[in-house]
RNA sequence: CGGGGUGUAGCUCAGUAUGGUUAGAGUACCUGGUUUGGGACCAGGGGGUCGAAGGUUCGAGUCCUUUCACCCCGACCA
């Protein structure tokens, strides 16, 4: 392609509302632009550079023997009803009618569409496993985009669906599609990490996320320093503690204590360890039926992890509970705890469990109790629900847990027969009977991949493009067109590389060196080529984006150079 | 959905407090000239219903009312 005539409108200033740099490189750059709120436009730049990543999906995707279908983008809102989903997505579902006054949505993911291709067209056994996949447009109406194509509406995934008649056999599928994703994120050039995920409230056996590593990432994640376990902190678990902290003394008690109402005035009023002190979080449950009321009990040491806390709940979501509430159901705030009380239910952290000598609140202003164990209460629920701590010991070794943070592009999922019941979507087996089908689903964020490239791959002049996702490969800059020879030989050589199947720009604007410099520097390519003032010496430079470094090479083997330096 | 902010040229922004020339700058774009190794310079030029609607006024980018959009923090996010 030639420069001169190629639709890539780069800016010097960025839209004022971008803050992560792949919003902002992608901007300048003219990869994208914005057309709405999470809404974006692809230009030819940012085309090609999806169109990079679907090649290497579908490779993957073939290789595993996954076969790929498109389907309808605009979804029966009836599908959503049979699968119970239409409550559970809510506003995110875009929901609209034709001339005719039948409801659709545009389709957020295609759960209920691939069942409903899949159910009575696949009636056996024999006809199983299946894998079906495709990469496609999808819409979901967040509450607040953000971050560019991080987070947007409209987005591109790639969502594939499996088929099985056993547990055994989705259990194989998985982890080979886990195998075939890690094999993309590498062949993309990213550094990342699969980790243990939330399977939520809609049950399944298992799912793991595919972060890719970047202080941007709006995921945190536990990794081990030993071993190899790593989990998003929503589903991270820890091993027993290894050193406890010396215990206060131990008789029961009732302690005054005058407004001391934080876990930390707590620990300074009675010289102890937030270890031994409760810390007991009111929330309010919310089921479909109605909420209630729940207290949490945990070391004060650690933190309510919320996705724990409602998956134990079973409920769909919890909401903070005013001091007004509290006062309604008997508790005081700074002064709550578990003992004497039966308005509400209770969850303790099992770690709590046989827990000696606690101080918790004694729900009475200005008291709290001392030398507490729980053991003695009747149906004390016991469940984990504290969220990992940095430093606090692996579950799987002797190892420490540390944090980083990820930015999710992919989640794999066992979804058992959770859609195919809901929908009747079964096949008959070996001795005739009717069983639904074990599902699994796998979603990868495409367009996600291409701001988790550049959140990964960028410094202050702009984008970094690894070799299998740049738009061109090589860019060939002409110092000053005016020069004949300069041009020439370019010309020459752009018409060689592409003769080699290597994708590659042509610089031929009338600018200056330093404009046209800056210019490759912001889009990314990982090589550009400088066919300058040298030439008059017999030489180029080949410089390497990644770098910055300038190499000399003579011009008569350029071709030749060029391809060894530049093609793996 | 709660809290905050911003809408003026393709982009980044002045101007609005205290209403009053023909609404500005930089950048980008067009023409001509000079320049050609790190976002050059000179001269000329095109480009605006000041987010929208209504109101107050002799006069509104500026004041009032309504409304829409976008952004940030939080909640939410299979």
């Amino acid at each position: 392609m030639r420069r001169s005539k190629a639709f890539i409108p780069t800016t010097k200033e960025a839209p004022s509302d971008a803050v992560l740099p792949s919003h902002i490189f992608l901007s300048r750059a003219g990869f994208i632009t914005q057309v709405s709120s999470g809404l974006y436009n692809f230009l030819p730049l940012g085309k090609r550079v999806l169109r990079n990543i679907e090649t290497i999906v579908n490779e993957a995707m073939a290789s595993i023997g996954a076969q790929e279908v498109e389907l309808s983008f605009v979804t029966p809102v009836e599908l959503w009803q049979e699968s119970g989903r239409i409550d559970k997505f809510g506003k995110e579902l875009l929901r609209f009618e034709d001339r005719k006054e039948n409801r659709f949505v545009l389709g957020p993911t295609h759960e209920e569409m691939m069942v409903n291709v899949v159910r009575n067209r696949v009636n056996s056994y024999k006809q199983l496993p299946l894998h079906l996949y495709q990469i496609k447009t999808k819409f979901r109406d967040e509450a607040r985009p953000r971050f560019g194509l991080m987070r947007g509406r409209e987005f591109i995934m790639k969502d594939g669906y499996s088929f099985h008649a056993s547990a055994e056999d989705l259990d194989r599928e998985f982890t080979t599609v886990e195998r075939a994703y890690k094999h993309i994120l590498e062949r993309l050039g990213l550094e990342f990490r699969i980790v243990e995920a939330d399977s939520g409230a809609i049950g399944g056996s298992g799912s793991k996320e595919l972060m890719v590593l970047a202080d941007s990432g709006e995921d945190t994640i536990a990794l081990c320093d030993r071993c190899q376990y790593a989990a998003n902190i929503e589903a991270a678990v820890r091993g027993a503690k290894q050193e406890i902290p010396e215990a206060p003394e131990a008789v029961f008690n009732r302690f005054k204590t005058p407004n001391v109402t934080t876990i930390e005035a707590l620990s300074h009023f009675f010289k102890v360890d937030p270890f031994y002190l409760v810390k007991t979080v009111a929330k309010r449950a919310v089921y479909h039926e109605g909420s209630k009321l729940v207290l949490f009990c945990l070391r004060g040491s650690d933190t309510l992890q919320e996705v724990k806390a409602t998956n134990v709940l079973n409920a769909l979501e919890l909401l903070d509970v005013s001091e007004d509430e509290l006062r309604e159901s008997g508790l005081v705030a700074g002064f709550m705890g578990p003992l004497n009380l039966n308005t509400c239910k209770i969850i303790f952290d099992k770690d709590l469990k046989d827990a000696d000598a606690m101080i918790c609140g004694a729900n009475e202003i200005d008291y709290h109790y001392v030398g507490v164990n729980f053991n003695a209460l009747k149906n004390a629920e016991f469940a984990d629900i504290a969220e990992v701590n940095e430093g606090d010991t692996c579950p799987c070794c002797d190892g420490t847990l540390s944090f980083t943070k990820g930015i999710e592009v992919g989640h794999i999922f066992k979804l058992g027969t959770s859609y195919s019941k809901a929908l009747k979507a079964e096949f008959l087996n070996e001795n005739g009977q009717s069983e639904p089908f074990v599902m699994g689903t796998y979603g990868l964020g495409i367009s996600r991949l291409v701001a988790a490239v550049i959140e990964q791959h960028h410094d202050e002049n702009g984008c970094i493009w690894t070799p299998s996702t740049a738009p061109y490969l090589i860019n060939v800059m002409i110092s000053n067109i005016k020069d004949e020879a300069q041009m020439t030989f370019a010309e020459n050589l752009y018409e060689a590389l592409r003769q080699e199947g290597i994708e590659v720009m042509l610089d031929d604007r009338k600018e200056r060196f330093g404009f046209k410099m800056k210019d490759a520097e912001l889009i990314g390519f990982p090589y550009t080529v400088i066919v300058g003032k040298e030439l008059i010496n017999g030489n180029i430079q080949l410089m390497e984006r990644a770098t910055l470094r300038k190499e000399t090479i003579a011009a008569e083997h350029a071709l030749k150079t060029i391809i060894e330096r530049t093609v793996t």
